[in-house]
RNA sequence: GGGCGAUUAGCUCAGUUGGUUAGAGCGCAUGCAUGACACGCAUGAGGUCACAGGUUCGAAUCCUGUAUCGCCCACCA
């Protein structure tokens, strides 16, 4: 074939075009049909301030591996691909940029106005990681593709969040947060990062009530806390203190008669003096004491940080204010200074201890008591049992249930509580999580059963759809004390839930569309409202939407109820396949999903979870902006090309938790790099040559079929053997989620076998234009470019679309499969020794150069070995460029020949040994035969052991030792003829 | 503190239930402009499998302990 194609694989020309080709195609749309082999997967929903980074690249090669290999399978194959609205991240980012440029914060704009300013951004920037996504060749169904707060997405979350309302799975609780002063927020756990603070220890005296001169000493590193003790602690079985059990205190500055506890939880009697000041309002430990020793709660702090009217008090006949003052800083200065002037300073330390701080607004964060909405994780029993993992929740662990314990799932089935319905998923199979070490951490976080906070303090997200009112003042409910109790419960047409809880009444609207007619809905809000209700200021946590991507993506709750195509896709791709993801989120996010999987749509939200590698620097660093480190994919495409990127992570995804990238700095271009990407973009390259030289060496008619009566040369026998035990090892490193597998097998079939030995063995015949030859190429060339698609699509839908006689794309094409027939074990041996006489005597040739072109004479070992290199001199001369002069077995060595020994056949070129070199070669080889035969000699002597081995593995140690002895005694000769 | 993992060639990693002389890529060394490819070809040199015990006829592989590194979770008043 005439063929133009430049010498190097060019990137930068291909990807663009190649996906636009797709795109048109249609072919990453998935329709519901009467397939039945389906494949799904939901993407994990980047964040939409986000970029892309190598754990997206890395997880969005893995599963478009996976999505197209199942889509030329003809499986029908879906990959559901979205944004998430990161409710904190990106409303910090827009906020950010607004105060840089404006100079006004959100309580300047307004509520409305910050988040129509959000989501002006989010139209803007927000596609940008899903154009990145889609440079890496990324086949997802883009017309379907969702946002967690679209309204698609929001409909699943009001009907979820109704639902467990309902329920009784959200109920309203107080909990410590940890609360931002600065930005006036409550922020998530990970959003907060710890920094050393060279901080003191102070001792404080609390003297006792009723004994004059004793004192209990407590050591804290926040002293200012103490204006919010109500109690303190010792151990139960601390013998300096059994006399004070049952006695009070008398807390300094505040003057507030306070109980000596016994708490062996909270109290190590060997640390410092075995006393602990309990303060349940500003520290978790100690809340979670005051919960089990129902101690008062005080608060204070106000929402900006500063000291309330709670902060002041009377002592020793004194008043002590410190209301107004900033409450780590100022309020302490102030403590410290009037306790030491009381005298009540025992001792100060330095100390250095971690202060969390907000990620967003970099100042410390407090521990601050407020109302939270909750989601009840653990078991529904009556309340008399304690809550298990012992939570420090209120709510949960004084929730009580009347009529039956646990919860209906949406398949009607029971279970004990939304954990235990989601442990039960994994420990039972339906999910299947790989590599299974991490099944463990999500069984263990999930076993805590912990309530999860659900509502944020933030503009940005889901809007909590719960209307409240008082309807008792707190003190007349005496919800200050008493636990809070689930009163009450109706519902009116489906779409309206009540609760009552602490003297409040919460009313819960479902979402709109069970309204009916259709006003209905901003009706019953306008009566709500003129009722004296007002909605709940807070968002949720963005995990809450994120919990139900693989329902809410594919409509839920709509079901199949409608003709429509779109309400059919859960009935038809739900359970997904896969998810495929990072171990940092698998609690977070992936055992959430399978909870309200199950909860809200009664199944599991996919079979099989595979945790990727984390991708870390040449120092085992993780990469991070701060540290510089980080190699950006979207340079690398730019560079080495998408193929080269997604076959360089496919070949590092192993099954270890950590990966390590060496990074370098590109010279020219200042970038971050990593060496490691050059093989990809080799690779790449050599399928572009080869490919190229197959397809201007075959006739353009030239069909790529093979017919059986066709292959009879030794080599085609042996390259489709090859090419058939690839084919089997792909679809196995696919199905086992083996990537780098996946990666080797490819490339030593295309690289080692096909390029190295098959295209130089065939050379000759390629050159005479022989068809045989070409339909076998033709063939080879075709199926590998269909198994290296999923890895490399770019490249090899380019070569595809040169190949002859050819019209449709490569991404449909039909995924090759195993022919058993075509597995020659005959062939691959004799190519084999072929392959190491040919490397003998290339060896020959390097180590003297005078041997080149000189011709070999081989001794074989047997008449078979003889056979099989008389057959095949047509494949060895040419490709050693010698001349096999003598192939027997009485051959004689030349005179001065350089020699090489291998098992099988001696390789003899004369007239060009140098003693010098020959002798230490052949004395190290001798040394080293000795040895082996000398260890094999003495386990096949020990009788008493080589009974209890198998036959067969002594029958092969035996076969081994004469292969030794064989080769040893051909050396010792050879270093004789030496005169060695 | 609890849990998980890693430690194999200079580097990055394989090594599937214990059983031929522990492999690959990169890098290194030597040679090579050979009608696909120098992002290439050929050849070679590199390993006490972290350390110490144990089980076994036999251990990179199983067990115990130690060291170093990393991750997740919980946190020291």
């Amino acid at each position: 074939m005439n063929i133009d194609l430049p010498t190097q694989y060019n990137p930068q020309s291909v990807e663009k075009p190649i996906y636009e080709k797709w795109l048109a195609s249609k072919a990453f749309h998935a329709v519901p049909d009467a397939r039945t082999n389906r494949f799904s997967c939901v993407i994990p929903p980047p964040n939409v301030t986000g970029a892309l980074h190598l754990g997206h690249a890395i997880n969005g090669t893995i599963q478009d591996i996976l999505t197209r290999y199942h889509r030329m399978k003809g499986d029908n194959t879906l990959w559901m691909p979205g944004i998430d609205h990161a409710g904190i991240a990106t409303q910090a980012v827009v906020e950010k940029t607004i105060f840089e440029k404006e100079k006004k914060s959100r309580h300047d704009l307004g509520r409305e106005e910050l988040v129509r300013r959000i989501w002006e951004w989010k139209e803007q920037f927000g596609a940008r990681i899903l154009n990145q996504l889609a440079s890496i060749g990324s086949s997802c169904d883009w017309d379907r593709t969702r946002f967690t707060l679209d309204d698609i997405c929001a409909r699943a979350v009001r009907e979820a969040f109704f639902k467990m309302f309902k329920d009784g799975l959200i109920f309203r609780g107080k909990r410590l947060v940890n609360w931002d002063a600065q930005l006036q927020t409550a922020v998530a756990d990970d959003e907060i990062y710890h920094e050393t603070v060279k901080g003191q220890m102070t001792s404080i005296k609390y003297p006792v009530d009723g004994s004059p001169d004793e004192y209990l000493i407590v050591a804290t590193t926040r002293p200012e806390t103490m204006l919010g003790d109500t109690a303190v602690a010792v151990h139960p079985d601390d013998p300096r203190y059994t006399h004070l059990h049952g006695k009070f205190v008398i807390l300094p500055l505040v003057g507030r008669r306070i109980p000596v506890i016994c708490d062996g939880l909270l109290v190590d009697p060997k640390f410092g003096t075995g006393v602990v000041k309990v303060t349940p309002a500003h520290d978790p430990n100690d809340y979670a004491t005051g919960v089990r020793h129902n101690l008062e709660q005080i608060n204070l702090l106000t929402p900006d940080g500063k000291v309330n009217e709670n902060g002041q008090g009377e002592f020793l006949g004194q008043k002590y204010s410190y209301v107004g003052l900033k409450f780590a800083t100022a309020a302490r200065k102030q403590v410290l200074g009037d306790l030491e002037t009381l005298g009540l300073i025992a001792e100060t330390k330095v100390h250095e201890h971690e202060v969390g701080h907000s990620d967003r607004s970099k100042t410390p964060i407090e521990p601050y008591l407020s109302d939270q909405w909750f989601v009840r994780m653990g078991d529904l029993v009556d309340a008399a049992e304690p809550p298990k993992g012992g939570t420090p929740n209120v709510g949960s662990s004084a929730f009580r249930r009347s009529s039956e314990e646990g919860i209906t799932l949406a398949n009607g089935k029971r279970a004990p509580g939304l954990a235990q319905a989601a442990m039960d998923a994994v420990t039972d199979g339906r999910v299947k999580i790989t590599p299974e070490r991490y099944a463990k951490s999500y069984l263990d976080w999930l076993g805590q059963k912990r309530d999860w906070c659900i509502s944020r303090q933030l503009w940005w997200g889901h809007r909590i759809p719960v209307w409240s009112r008082e309807v008792l003042s707190s003190k007349e409910s005496g919800a200050d004390s008493a636990p809070v109790k689930w009163e009450q419960e109706f519902h009116w047409k489906n779409k309206i839930a009540v609760q009552r809880m602490g003297g409040v009444e919460y009313v819960c609207l479902a979402d709109s569309a069970r309204f009916d007619p259709p006003n209905e809905y901003a009706e019953t809000v306008r009566k709500l409202v003129h009722d004296g209700y007002t909605q709940d200021p807070d968002v949720l946590d963005t995990w809450f939407s994120s919990a139900l991507w693989p329902i809410s993506t594919m409509g839920w709750p709509a079901n199949g109820t409608s003709e429509k195509a779109d309400d059919q896709l859960l009935p038809y791709f739900y359970p997904t396949s896969l998810l495929s993801t990072a171990r940092e989120i698998l609690t977070l996010w992936v055992a959430r999903m399978v909870m309200f999987g199950l909860y809200c749509h009664g199944d599991v939200p996919f079979k099989d979870v595979y945790i990727h590698a984390v991708i870390q620097d040449g120092e085992g660093r993780p990469m991070k902006k701060s540290l510089g480190n980080g190699v950006d994919p979207v340079d690398i495409v730019a560079s080495h090309g998408a193929d080269a990127l997604r076959f360089t992570l496919a070949s590092m995804a192993t099954e270890t938790q950590d990966i390590r990238m060496p990074v370098v700095k590109d010279q020219k271009t200042g970038v971050n790099t990593s060496p490691k990407f050059d093989l990809g973009r080799n690779f790449a390259n050599k399928i572009w040559n080869a490919s190229r030289y197959v397809l201007s060496n075959v006739d353009e008619k030239q069909e790529a079929g093979i017919k059986n009566q066709e292959v009879t040369a030794l080599e085609d026998r042996w390259i489709l053997s090859r090419l058939n035990s690839t084919i089997q090892a792909v679809h196995d490193s696919i199905n086992h989620y083996r990537f780098a597998d996946l990666a080797e097998a490819l490339r030593s079939f295309f690289w080692t076998d096909l390029c190295d030995w098959y295209l130089e063995i065939a050379k000759a015949r390629i050159k005479a234009g022989d068809s045989v030859v070409q339909s076998i190429l033709l063939h080879c060339l075709e199926t590998t470019l269909k198994l290296l698609h999923p890895v490399m699509p770019f490249i090899t839908e380019e070569i595809w679309s040169k190949l002859p006689n050819r019209e449709s794309m490569l991404i449909t094409a039909a995924f090759p499969v195993v022919d058993a027939g075509r597995i020659d074990t005959a062939a691959e041996s004799q190519i084999a020794l072929i392959q190491s006489v040919t490397s003998a005597i290339r060896e020959i040739q390097n180590r003297y150069p005078a041997a080149k072109g000189k011709d070999v004479v081989l001794q074989p070992r047997d008449a078979n070995v003889q056979g099989t290199i008389e057959k095949s001199r047509s494949i060895i001369e040419p490709l050693a460029g010698v001349r096999i002069a003598e192939n027997s077995l009485g051959a004689t060595k030349p005179e001065n020949a350089a020699t090489a020994v291998l098992p099988e056949v001696q390789v003899y070129i004369g007239g060009v040994i140098d003693k010098a070199v020959e002798m230490p070669k052949l004395q190290k080889r001798r040394d080293e035969l000795t040895k082996l035969a000398t260890s094999q000699r003495n386990k096949l002597g020990n009788e008493a052991a080589i009974a209890k081995v198998p036959a067969a593995v002594v029958q092969g140690w035996r076969d081994q030792l004469t292969k030794y002895e064989e080769e040893l005694a051909a050396i010792e000769k050879n270093l004789q003829e030496l005169g060695a």
